[in-house]
DNA sequence: TTATAAAATTGATGCGGTCCAATTTTAAAA
DNA sequence: TTTTAAAATTGGACCGCATCAATTTTATAA
């Protein structure tokens, strides 16, 4: 647990939802809250605007702050608590064996694309990163990515085989928490048929987008083609 | 525009961001801001929070907050402003002509599910909506939906055939700001192929969800199954 | 010149307060 | 009993301050 204040109170609150202490669905006010914690109001503020972007609370100006019903039936998907994004990180709680298969490790110079989107001079390189995806040994995903030597220059394929992102928070102390995300959908082609067992008319999911570190350095590009079965993305959308 | 200070400074420091009044790609520090619009340094810091939440800016302790290349790159994801969730606000930038027809609009009991995610009692009802949304007549996705009788008694075919969620802003005020949204992929159906003019290997994208008003009220049941050529869902994710 | 240490810069966290606006509750009036 | 008006409740916006931690810059020493 983290030791900062806002983290706490909502870390508390959480398990208090869930020990049903609030039957009425509604949380003590800010005032009150402020005083039980023994904390200034702008830390409870903190905690509770936090809460509300997440999607477990509803705030009402001049009502109070109201449990949102979905929260206690799906936990899972507003409980992620990984400190990288990334794939490795998500599928962990499952409980399930992941594994990967390095298809492909090689260096090649950056592309247009990958100078703008990586930042990168003219004469940078790029490793080129495939790997195939398992859980459970069952293929879910082929995996390309690219990073930029310069960023990790001491990249092996011994690394690649497990989770690139943490072997960056180990060695490094850097994790990669933000990330610009973009899904579409295709139908597989060969390649995808073959490597995840599909039929033709079975489709895939594309994610692809560019990862970043902490201090906003993009780390790598990404592209995902997912089993149609194993994709799903949820998340919680909040205007403002 | 608001007239809310932050996003008074979030309105200004984009259009500054835009105009490459920052060719370091770094913002002024939050004091010199603070002494710059004449506000105080906490709306100074909100401002800033919220760019970086939306990945416009990155911020790094000690060193000062900067631009996100890509902000300056694709602006389009980043810059949405509706003032709904839901599809007509988010086709509207494209100056592309939004057609909907109606296949059904129709009364029935809530199932199970329906009452726990919206919140129903025993003897609720919900009209059914589904919907074909047209953009330059080509078909792009069947939309089905429910929402409770008891929240909008008053809805009729003629609202159906536009935007619902627009309705709700005109004659209640209330905006549909919040969703809780899941992305699949799945092989196209006999009516899928049908509707959107699909061959079998073709597929669709199926984002499915709850959409909520500004006072956690849930407003409606969505699913969505959408042409694989026109899925397509860009998002900034961000830990913390 | 290079390495090291001190100082300045800069964002992060937290406190406490004022005033406001939406809503709910209570009291008064019809 | 019902309606209306006042009061209390509750979250929203903003201010200003103190202190801390990461980083960068500057000064000092080797």
């Amino acid at each position: 647990m983290e030791d900062l204040i806002y983290k706490k109170i909502i870390h508390d609150l959480k398990k208090r939802i869930f020990n049903n202490e609030f039957p009425s669905m509604r949380l003590p006010d800010e005032r009150s809250l402020t005083a039980e914690y023994e904390v200034s109001r702008s830390s409870v503020k903190r905690a509770l605007s936090s809460m509300a972007h997440q999607g477990i609370v509803f705030k009402k100006r001049g009502s109070g702050t109201f449990i949102n019903p979905l929260y206690l039936k799906s936990q899972s998907s507003f409980n992620y608590e990984g400190t990288n994004l990334g794939i490795t990180d998500s599928l962990k709680s499952d409980g399930k064996k992941q594994g990967i298969k390095v298809l492909d490790f090689s260096v090649i110079p950056a592309t247009e694309n990958m100078k703008t989107d990586l930042f990168l001079n003219e004469d940078d390189f790029v490793y080129q990163i495939r790997r195939l995806r398992l859980l459970d040994d069952e293929p879910i995903m082929i995996e390309t990515g690219y990073i930029p030597i310069k960023i990790a220059p001491e990249l092996s394929r011994a690394i690649v085989e497990k989770s690139i992102f943490n072997y960056l928070e180990d060695t490094r102390g850097q994790h990669v928490t933000r990330s610009f995300l973009s899904i579409q959908v295709e139908p597989s082609n060969s390649e995808d048929q073959e490597l995840l067992g599909l039929t033709e008319n079975e489709p895939v999911g594309v994610m692809s987008g560019i990862f970043f570190m902490d201090d906003g350095t993009p780390f790598e590009i990404s592209n995902m083609r997912i089993h149609y079965k194993y994709m799903n993305y949820s998340t919680f959308v909040s205007l403002d």
